[in-house]
DNA sequence: TATTAAAAAGAGCGAGCGCTCGTTTTTAAT
DNA sequence: ATTAAAAACGAGCGCTCGCTCTTTTTAATA
C-alpha cells in the first residue's frame, strides 16, 4: 500500500447536491420507464400518484412487510381509490419490481463512477462512500429491496442478487490492486469486500440507530474505510 | 491492550458437542415450554410433528416469506393434515413466536457464558465465537427471526430487538474494558460492537456463501476477532 | 357554456386465506 | 380380540385478498 490522500474523498453534501434521483424527478423517471404500462396518460397526474403510492408503500411495508400490505390499506394511506392506484401501476407485484429497477440503476452508476478512476485508492473510496451516500438518500428503496427480494418473481430475484455480487466483486478486485501486503491473498480480499458490504447494509438496514446519532454519514464512511485499511494491514 | 492468548479460544466442534439445542431434544424443549397450549398430549407424537412443522416452515418461508406460506402448502410439505398441524400448534402466528423464544434463550445463554469469564479477552472471544457457532447450528432459526420480526405481534417484536441490543451493549462494555488506546472513546466501542454483530449476521444471513467455502467457521470467527483487534489499534 | 376525453371512484368478483369441527383411523392397554 | 382414548383427517366456514369494470367527477378546449 503506497499512498492514500484523504483529502480527495467526496463529502455527502457534494454527492447529494448532484444526485439525480431525488424528489419529483425520481418519479418522473419511473413514469418514463414504465409509461407503456401506465393507463394514466398525463405525466403530471401519474407522477403525483406514483409519489404517493411509493411513499405509502415504504411507510406501510417497512412496518409489516410488502405482502402483508393490502391494497385497501394502501388506498387509505395514499388517499387514492383502488381504480386510481391501478391506473398508475400494472399490479401490486410491479411496485416491487420498479423499486428493484431503481436500486439496480443507482448501484450500476456507482460502480461505473468508481471504475472511472485510474487511482485505485480513489476508486475504493468512491465505491464505498458513494454507496453509503446513495443508500442514505434512497434508504427506503434499498431497505425494501433487501427485505422483499424473496417476494419478487424469480428472474427479478436473480437481478437483485446480481447487484450485490457485482459490488463485492468490484471491491475485491480494487482491493487486490491496492494492496502490497504479502500476507494477504484472494480469500482475504473477498472477506474484506464482503464485510464492507455488510457495513454499508448495516447503515441502511438499521438507520434508526443513526438518524439522531452523533455519527454523521461522512464519519460513517470514513470509519468504514479506516476499518478496511486496518484490516489490510492485519 | 495488554495480552491475548489465542490458544484459549473455543473451537466449533467443541461447542457443537455440548450444544443442548440439537435434534429431537430441541423440539422436546419446545413441547415442554408450550405443552399447555398443545392439544396433542403424548410428547412422542407432538415432538415428532413439531419437528416436521418447524423444518417445513424454515424450508418454505426462507424462500417466499412466512406470511406468504399458506397452511395448505405446509400440510403438503409436512405430510400432515390441517387438523394434525393444529393439534400441535395454537396458531400460525405462534410458530413465529416459538422461534423467537428459542433464539432469545440461546442468545441469553451466550451472554451469560461470556460474562462468566473474569479475563475480558476471553469474554470477548467467547461472545463472538459462541455467537457465530450458535447461529451456525441454529441458522434457520436466526435467519427466520431476522426476516420475520416484522410479522410478530408488537410485544414479541420488542423482545426480538432487545436480544440484539443486549448483545451489542455487552460487547461494547467488554471492548471498553479491554482497550487501553487513548485515541478510542465510547463511540468507537459502539461502532466496533455494531460492526461485530453485522459480521455475525452476515454469516447466518448469507450462509449459502459459506456452505461450500474454504472459509471454515473457526476461521470466520478468528478473522472477525482479528478485525476487531485491528480496529481497536486504529 | 357545452363538449369531451381523461382521471378517480368504489362496489363487486373469484380465489385463496387461517382455522374449526364432526368424523375416521390409529394406538395401546387390557 | 376388545375397547376407549388419542391422533389424524379434510371439507367447509367466514373473511380478506388482488384486481376489474362501470359509473361519476374533473378540467381543458371549443
Amino acid at each position: 500500500m503506497t499512498s492514500r490522500d484523504p483529502s480527495t474523498i467526496m463529502k455527502f453534501d457534494d454527492y447529494k447536491a448532484n444526485f439525480p434521483y431525488r424528489g419529483k424527478s425520481l418519479y418522473n423517471r419511473l413514469f418514463t420507464l414504465h409509461c407503456e404500462n401506465i393507463k394514466t396518460k398525463k405525466p403530471v397526474f401519474a407522477v403525483n400518484n406514483l409519489e404517493k403510492i411509493f411513499k405509502a408503500t415504504f411507510k406501510i411495508s417497512s412496518k409489516i412487510g410488502f405482502h402483508e400490505m393490502s391494497l385497501r390499506v394502501l388506498c387509505r394511506e395514499t388517499g387514492l381509490s383502488m381504480g386510481g392506484i391501478y391506473s398508475c401501476i400494472e399490479s401490486k407485484e410491479m411496485i416491487a419490481i420498479m423499486i428493484k429497477d431503481i436500486v439496480k440503476m443507482v448501484s450500476s452508476e456507482i460502480i461505473d463512477n468508481a471504475l472511472m478512476h485510474n487511482n485505485k485508492f480513489q476508486a475504493l473510496e468512491t465505491i464505498v462512500a458513494q454507496h453509503i451516500f446513495a443508500t442514505e438518500l434512497l434508504q427506503p428503496w434499498f431497505y425494501f429491496l433487501y427485505f422483499e427480494t424473496r417476494s419478487l418473481p424469480p428472474e427479478h430475484q436473480k437481478d437483485s442478487k446480481t447487484i450485490e455480487l457485482k459490488i463485492t466483486s468490484t471491491l475485491e478486485s480494487i482491493l487486490s490492486e491496492i494492496d502490497d501486503n504479502d500476507e494477504n491473498d484472494e480469500n482475504k480480499y473477498r472477506f474484506i469486500a464482503t464485510m464492507t458490504l455488510a457495513m454499508v447494509q448495516e447503515h441502511y438496514l438499521k438507520n434508526w440507530k443513526y438518524k439522531n446519532s452523533s455519527l454523521t454519514i461522512d464519519k460513517y464512511a470514513d470509519e468504514t474505510l479506516k476499518l478496511i485499511y486496518a484490516s489490510l494491514k492485519n
